[in-house]
DNA sequence: TAGGGTTGTAATAGCTATGGTTACGACTAA
DNA sequence: TTAGTCGTAACCATAGCTATTACAACCCTA
């Protein structure tokens, strides 16, 4: 499995803009977070406009630019983020299409199929049990 | 997220050699096999290498040479077979050690991977609760 | 109105995982 | 001895993620 940190970052990155804006600070920087991250700046940004997509992040433009939360941390679950960062399913099927002369090759797919839609929402279910706040609070709490 | 076709490729080949073996023929072939997935016998045969060292298929070399099931398709979960062949997690931290003079990249690491733990094991349960028995039965009602 | 800092995005490259293919030695029943 | 299959190495192609450079677009401020 190629495990990906995407989801990592993302969190990283909207919970460091939370604590910076409850610290009064109105925007957060590419550059700003991608120091905390340890990372390229455009890493950040496109990251960041996959999140705007979603919906839960903001951006302001020109002079004293930067980007902000849209919704707090509270109302953000880790569910969202995974939805607004990963587009695909965990398990594939085949990547050709099985033998249909052959019953396994036949019916394996619809099979699996209704099991993989189980452990996504299984998943699912475990994600919305986090919101960036109880991240917040955890990495708060390390200090 | 790369979505993998690995755990599909396996449970579909262990099904068929397990209802091959029902039907009195006592190995199968990873010729047999690829043709039924649609695929390379190499792919096949190198997928049932690491269900052997999991213990779940054999081989026998020489003429009449081919592969069987070591358990039963009763006794084999799919979490069994997540197990012998996806050795990584699914969530992966940091590439890049963040920040760790910045409370955000201090804090995260721990915070994340407590999360992804729950993730995991959710997964993991969900997985055990289907065996290939389970999967068989699925397909040939498909049929 | 000019300057400067930041976003937004394209282009490119490197790395890793996966899958497909060819090749060939090792093995063993017949 | 022969034929069929395993076991494995080698190589290539593809895809996804990350990193990086580059630059136009934008807009506040002086």
């Amino acid at each position: 499995m190629s495990a990906n940190s995407r989801l990592t970052i993302a969190a990283h990155t909207l919970t460091w803009i939370g604590l910076y804006q409850r610290r009064g600070h109105e925007v957060a920087t590419s550059e700003q977070i991608a120091t905390s991250v340890n990372t390229n700046p455009v890493v950040i940004r496109r990251l960041l406009g996959d999140l705007r997509k979603a919906g839960l992040a903001g951006s302001r433009r020109g002079a004293g630019a930067g980007w902000m939360l849209v919704r707090d941390l509270a109302a953000i679950t880790l569910l969202d983020v995974y939805q607004a960062i990963e587009p695909g399913p965990v398990f594939a099927l085949h990547r050709a299409t099985p033998n249909p002369e052959c019953v396994v090759g036949h019916g394996i797919g619809p099979a699996m199929t209704a099991v993989y839609d189980d452990v996504e929402a299984a998943l699912r279910r475990e994600l919305a049990k986090t919101t960036l706040e109880d991240v917040l609070r955890d990495v708060l709490k390390a200090a």
